[in-house]
DNA sequence: ATCATAAGTAAGTATTTACTTACTTATGCC
DNA sequence: GGCATAAGTAAGTAAATACTTACTTATGAT
């Protein structure tokens, strides 16, 4: 009595593969995955993995496209950044939202860094594609507050890129070496402090009479 | 009449494998390099190789070991921040030598990248051993002008990652992800504002009388 | 019930991989 | 000049790798 052998449709089965190659991609990058890794972790044979994607190269794409897509990191912060509230609401609704996507699943971003590092050229294209909206949006929010004089005249996207600088650079340290080891911060904390430290940064404060060593760099206030 | 035959001594051709597979464990990492491209890349043969490292997995913890002593990370950081100066000063130097190094080698942090993504264990050891210590120089900084009233009650170890968070992200974006090609920023005008926004955002400032949406972050002061 | 078709596989292939073995030759020291 | 020794290699090996070929079988429409 054999076990009763179930087949799948080939959209269905395309997709298991998929998510099994996304897994494995994510863990051990490109290279350092074998497609006979993948079609174990499906449960089927290598051959048929070629049957639904041409090469291991094209395979790698469909996954990390499909990812990024279901990730859809721009649509996100758009939603996160127009939903309204205070500045500080919007920067640490900004910082915990990618606080917590991050510490729940980490492959999107794994594959990310691995094709970043492992192939100079598609990469950037999904990169531009899809990643730089994030700091689009993030911009258009800092150069409204700069419109309204509520902001420093700060170039805009180094602005944002800074503040995205600050809270993602945390989470890698955390969950790529370790760091979560040693100190282990909660997302609320983190998102608070580094969203107040980078908010206080970037107000227009009216003109401030502090010590010496300040003095210096409140000339850029308009 | 056969090319003249140079023999090294063996201490002269271990250098010459490292410096060899240091490039092309950067570039293409562990699993994307193999010890027939490094042979080769040296000019000797495989063999050669394995007489002066046993395994490629030495071979290669070899080369991050190495290359990270010879950068001494932490040193570079002590130096700078002890140099005194102005806060600023002190900041925008520290950037600005971030910067600078990775624009011009970025072999490094490639391999600091990738040992994290391929292999966690070894490399949070590294991490821990020669990375760290830049974070708790600035950290040392930071509780120092806290407790001489300066800046604001933040944890120091947070403030130092979210500046450097700030730095270090920005280069990986121009380098690895090809920001560059959009936005050609100096390493000067990226280091003065990130340093500006962060050290405003720091300061301990006396009572600000401002907007309703600034007012609330502001009771965090002494 | 039948049968065309789509889903799936067993058993390959040529090449590459990390690493070894048995041998050769340059070099410095006396 | 002779020779011990260290530097170096040619030619392997077994296992793994991406991918193929020729074949089998479940399934749904008629």
């Amino acid at each position: 009595m054999p076990t009763a052998q179930v087949r799948y449709s080939a959209a269905d089965r395309r997709e298991q593969i998929l998510e099994a190659a996304t897994q494995l991609f994510a863990r051990q990058g490109f290279q350092g995955t074998t497609t006979k890794q993948i079609s174990e972790q499906t449960g089927v044979t290598e051959a048929l993995i070629f049957r639904h994607f041409a090469s291991k190269d094209e395979l790698y794409w469909a996954v990390i496209e499909r990812k990024i897509k279901a990730a859809a990191p721009g649509e996100h912060m758009r939603e996160r950044v127009g939903a309204g509230g205070s500045d500080l609401e919007v920067l640490s609704g900004v910082a915990t939202q990618i606080l917590e996507r991050r510490a729940k699943d980490q492959t999107l971003s794994r594959l990310l860094l691995y094709s970043a590092l492992e192939n100079h050229r598609l990469s950037h294209r999904f990169f531009r594609t899809y990643v730089a909206e994030c700091y689009e949006v993030l911009a258009d929010y800092i150069r409204r507050r700069i419109a309204e004089g509520k902001f420093r005249p700060v170039d805009p996207l180094l602005a944002a890129r800074g503040f995205l600088g600050m809270v993602v650079y945390h989470s890698w340290i955390q969950e790529l070496f370790g760091g979560k080891r040693y100190q282990n911060f909660s997302v609320q904390e983190v998102s608070k402090t580094l969203a107040e430290v980078w908010l206080q940064g970037m107000l227009s404060a009216p003109e401030i009479a502090s010590s010496q060593r300040t003095a210096k760099f409140n000339n850029g206030n308009k």
